[in-house]
Parts: structure tokens; sequence; C-alpha cells
DNA sequence: ATGTTAATATACTGATGAGTATCTTTTCAA
DNA sequence: TTGAAAAGATACTCATCAGTATATTAACAT
């Protein structure tokens, strides 16, 4: 193996993280679009004008491409919610940030989390456990959120696991019916969405 | 064909809807338990104790199998809220009435429902076709219920059609956490579920 | 320039499983 | 009882793909 250099070596990086980026673009489209087990190896090369053996060399298994995919969402809804618990603030305020930045983020993952909830029985189940895992956290944070605000007197809401679990479908649910080129543009359903979930559970709202 | 007393025909009637229950029940099971693809014709034969043919001679192919087992899920929710709005009751009446029977219905149709969600992909055009059309049915009879109770300023709620798909994906995620075996019966889950409905667009009250 | 290695394509294998043709058993009318 | 038809089992076919061994081309260090 020849020495490369450092600047070389970060072409190399950047040419794989690109392969494997459009790799994974084109295969959540099919996948989105036909479902995981309609949709061939051969036909995710053919729409990135490759070959099958180049799918293996740059990220491996069907199945390895279907669990990269599924992280995406999971992983980035994840970040949100530990984002904004760092921040420390009062629940409300929490919430109202954390809202919008969910739903919207949830919106931009549409595939990534569409897949993820159709097709989690064709992940291994190592993968399978890993993102379970991931899931599990996030509805946990969500519910410690709201517990908060309940102790606090400052949500309506009674059953904190419940709600989170609510909550978290009514955004989830809408990757099953958001079209990005739809009547409505992300930012005012997430705007929506997110106003709809806040006065949710505040108590001192009127009308959301 | 000998000619059968209608004494008889009932009975063959009753033995052949008996053998199509067994039948989509065993399927249900293993579609929902392993996905639709990870579930052969052989292993849903098997769990009946008979073979391939006997599903063939009963139901169809096993995309018949699949259609008839999404639309019970949808077939009952729609009959919910068409029954509910047949009464002529208030808006808040009617989502009071419907709210409870809704999850009750999602939660007891549990596999039907998440298997329609997770295997839409893998019905034919045409059943898809007909499910879809039962459940933009349904989205827009709750769009219409909301509707009238913002019009009468008894919902805080602001956009009916959000709302509507809001709620409905609130209920409809249950179909992925709900475990029977678990901890909160049926009906705990389904009223708690459904006070968070309610008070998510009534205007009047405090804590729900 | 050139030899070496990395990247990718071509062309195969092997397993799987939906659907069916055919044989066997059961049912039941007369 | 018997023979015809309905029900179901056995045993196949045939297409599809995931994954891979081998051949080819491109990249690049010296």
């Amino acid at each position: 193996m020849p020495k490369l250099s450092s600047e070389r070596m970060k072409i190399r990086e950047e040419v794989a993280a690109l392969k494997r980026e459009r790799t994974l673009g084109a295969a959540a489209d099919l996948f989105y679009d036909r479902g995981y087990e309609n949709t061939t190896l051969d036909d995710v090369a053919k729409h990135l004008g490759v070959t099958k053996p180049f799918i293996y060399a740059n990220i491996g298994s069907k199945s390895d491409l279907l669990a990269k995919i599924c992280e995406v969402g999971v992983g980035s809804s994840l970040e949100v919610i530990q984002d904004v618990l760092r921040k420390g603030l009062g629940p409300v305020e929490s919430l109202e940030e954390f809202a919008p930045r969910y739903v919207a983020t949830i919106l931009k993952s549409q595939k990534s989390i569409a897949i993820y909830t159709r097709e989690e029985k064709n992940l291994e189940p190592k993968d399978a456990a890993r993102l379970a895992e991931l899931r599990r956290q996030f509805v946990s944070e969500i519910e410690r959120l709201l517990r908060a605000g309940i102790d606090s007197g400052a949500f309506r809401i009674k059953d904190p696991r419940l709600s989170a679990l609510a909550l978290i479908g009514a955004v989830s649910w809408s990757t099953f019916w958001y079209r990005p080129d739809g009547k409505k543009s992300l930012e005012e359903i997430a705007s929506g969405l997110s106003d709809f979930i806040v006065g949710l559970v505040r108590s001192d709202l009127e009308t959301v």
C-alpha cells in the first residue's frame, strides 16, 4: 500500500463520501416509491448509472443500505431534542423551541422516516435493535420534557408517556401524507403542526 | 353440479367464511410479525395445518390476502365516523362519541392498520387505489367534523385539514407501539388517547 | 512511460418462493 | 353401496435476485 499525502487522503474520503451519499439518495428514492422488496440492487445501480458491485464496494449489502437510510431520520430527531434539552430552558420554552424544529426535521427526512417505519422488518436484527434503541431514547426524552411541564403546572395533559407517543405519532404520520410539491409549503406545515402540538399541551392558550 | 338445499348451502357458506377468516387471521399474525415479503404462503399454510392450494382455493393470491387484511382496519374506522355523523349531533358531542370508539377500533384492528401502513406498496394498484379512496373519505369526514366545531366556536384549532391529519396520526401511530399484553389495558389507552384528542380541540377545557 | 493497485463492469451461481398441473382423498346425492 | 364431484395434497416449474468470481479499465506513484 503506497503512502498517500493527507491532502490526497482527504480527496479520497470526500469522493467516497459523495458516492455513499448519492447511493443512499437513489436507494431512498426507490425504496420510498416502490418499497424495499420491490426494488432490486440492479435498479438502484441503474439509477446511479453504475452496476451492482459499485454498491457492494461502497456501502455493502442491500440491508446495510436500508439500515443507513433508516438511521438518518431517527438520528436527526434525537439530535434535535437533545440539543434543546441541553440548553436547560423551562418546559414551555423548550417545547416551543423543540416543536417547529422537530416537525421541520421530520419533513426534511420524510423518506428516511417513512422507510424506517415501513421496512423495519427487513432490517438485520442487529440494526433493528440499534435503531430501536435510538427511538426509545427519543421517546423517553420527550416524555421527560412533558413530565417537567406537568410538574410545573404549565401543561394541561395528564399522562406524559401517552402524550409523548401521541405527539410523536401526530408528527411522524406526516411522512405518509406530506408531498413536497403540495399546496402547503414545508414551512407552513411545520408551523401549523407545531402550533397544534404546543397548543395541545399548554394550559394557558385559548386558541392556537 | 348437484342441486343443494338452501340449508346445505348455508353450511357451505359458513364453512367457507370460517376458512377465510382463519386464513386471514394466520396471515395477519405472520405479516405483522415478520413483514409481508418475509412470510411465504407455505408459512401461512403451515400455521393453518394445510397446504398452499388451500389458500389459493379459498382466498386467492398472496396479494389478495394482503388486500383483504388491509381492508379490515380502514373499513371499520370509516364505519365509526359515518355512524357518528349520521346521528346529527353537535360537533362537541360528535367528537366525544367518536374519539373513544375510534381509538378502540384502531387498537382492535391494530395488525390490519399496521400492515396496511407498512405494506401498501405490495398491494396491487387496483387494491391500493380502492383502499386509498376509503382512507381519503375517512380523512375528509373527520375534517368535516372539525370544521363544524371551528365554525361553531367550540374548537380551539385553526386548520381543520391539518388537525384531522394530526389527530389521525396520533391515533394510528399507536398501532406501532401498542402491545395487547402491555402494562396498560386497551380501555385505559383508548380513554387516555381519546381524552388527549378531545382536549386537543375543545376550547373550554382547562385540563384533560 | 510503466508497472501496480484500486475501481468498476461483466457474467455467473444458487436459493427462494409464487403459482399450478396433477394425483388422492373425502364428501355426499341417489 | 357407489360413482361423481369437490377439496386438498404432492410435486413440480419458472422467474427473480442477492451476492460474488473473474475480467477489464482507470488512476497514480515512481
